[in-house]
DNA sequence: TTTT
DNA sequence: TTTT
């Protein structure tokens, strides 16, 4: 992966709702992640002004699975991607474009924060909580891209659906991401 | 200026066009750059591929004259920002979004690479060119927004016009931008 | 604050102790952290090896008030700054060199993590806590370094003793660092 | 490579001098760069001051080759890895420490900057040069430290060599570093 | 020791 | 639309 330029994002904030994770139809999980993060200051006036920025972010496979099962609605985390913009179309077939943070398998980091019993995890189950993972490393590149499958299981036909409604589609990796890469 | 969260950018790329420099009632001065950041790696066939992200940086004041005087089409430059989406109108009225980098003067940081003869600089004018400039801090907060201008001054009406159209309108300071304000 | 260069540093750690904080013949805070970051992963054999490095963290004025105030042993936080080495000379009189994570008004950004409960913050006092803190902004550069006050009362001579020992002397900002500055 | 923190720096300056280059008794790259960082800024007395930081940079393997190939004194680079504080003992068997920055295959990220006529590029070969490495990531642990050679070769001793005297040795990889690895 |  |  070379590449000219750099493009890394890196934020820390809290979590506006429950990741939402789906799988592909090779059982890869993909997370989308609402990550609200805030600004505030005092206005001319004295008063508190506050600003809050939302970030959708989306990461793959291990990562994914982390996150839907360790990280809830107001979870704190951080997290280190990439910034992508994705085009699509709305209902009235209009060109959209939508802003995301990448977390790949090359450059994705994330971790919990506030562990302990303040964690950010659902449950009980705390184990691993509050500890950072860095998107696996794919080991094996395979030959097939997730949404091209050539198998005979019926897709999910994600794309297609999302398309024709005024919500942007769930991101989609731009790297291998296939069922016999363990992660 | 405190926060909850962090909310960081920091891309290295090559201006897709010179910098669009346009200049408030008041005379203050917005940047808006398109900075490309590209990947490439080899498929699975052995193919290289590249990918081309592009972003959209906008700067204020002292960032910005500098932007318009040193920048230029395919100059290299490193910038630190925030992430923000901004909503407009489009032509049919319908809310579109749109995210860019955000250099403000608390966290916005931009440096001319590739010194020398090979920088970024237009024409001759050398002077500072290759130097970093981090925002400069705001010293006297003003009590009027850039917007709101109460002058007697016609406003240029910049926000009006592009919301009729499909592109998003320009970029607006969310902090104290005011005349008598030295940047 | 021009510059040729990119010095930038950004830790996420737990406190191993609680904050030196001390103060200058102004009455201004100097507060030390010592930070730790630790990576575990699986060796050869299986077994997780886990690694921990620890960090110096310096930060002055308001910045390291909050921090004396909220921070203690354990607590997790966020630190942005710049790495710096310093000379020093220990007791036999060799240079020794000590590096350190410094967070100047002008790059520096702290944020507590783990608010709520569990929260890094001393005592009851909770008021603030979780929030980042920006390293305040100089508002009027003022005409005396810190180290070289001019004025009658009695040094507190702390370079020189701890030049005498074989740890080194505190950090000393770089900036201007005065009575009269509000931070 | 789970991790509890982050520990990340990230600059852009300029070497001192031709990289250093040595190879292990299997044959891997270890390179160490002097990175040049510097602010300038107006005093009180209006005068423009500039401080140099100089910063150690460690990478290993494929990054270290290319750093050997295409860096020279003067060349302007980006690179992003982790802090690490090495202890050693001087030639008086005194504790030293010495801080650097490490890209190791998980996290480093090396970027020729200020590609063209004016880019950093040692000789006319240009091939490859003004292109980001990402520290190849290492596809097969092996069961192998680089230091602790089994082999029949003769050590090259370098540790001890430079164990007595007052520079610090060496930096060394915290992770697998083998012949049969491909980087 | 670099760079501007 | 950039860059290599």
């Amino acid at each position: 992966m070379a590449s000219r330029g750099i493009n890394k994002v890196i934020l820390v904030g809290n979590l506006g709702q429950d990741p939402e994770v789906r799988y592909t139809p090779n059982g890869k999980a993909v997370a989308n992640l609402t990550l609200a993060t805030s600004e505030s200051w005092k206005d001319q006036s004295g008063q508190i002004q506050e600003k809050t920025e939302w970030h959708r972010v989306s990461m793959f496979g291990k990562l994914a699975e982390i996150a839907g099962e360790y990280l809830k609605k107001g979870s704190q985390v951080y997290v280190e991607g990439k910034l992508q913009t994705r085009k699509w179309q709305d209902q009235q077939g209009q060109d959209r474009y939508t802003t995301e943070i990448v977390l790949d398998p090359f450059n994705g980091v994330m971790q919990m924060l506030g562990g302990g019993s303040g964690g950010g995890n659902r449950g009980q189950s705390n184990d691993g909580g509050g500890y950072q993972q860095r998107a696996p490393q794919q080991q094996q590149p395979q030959y097939q891209q997730y949404p091209n499958q050539g198998g005979g299981q019926p897709q999910q036909s994600r794309p297609q659906q999302q398309s024709q409604q005024n919500n942007p589609p769930m991101a989609e990796p731009d790297f291998d991401f296939d069922d016999d890469i363990p992660f």
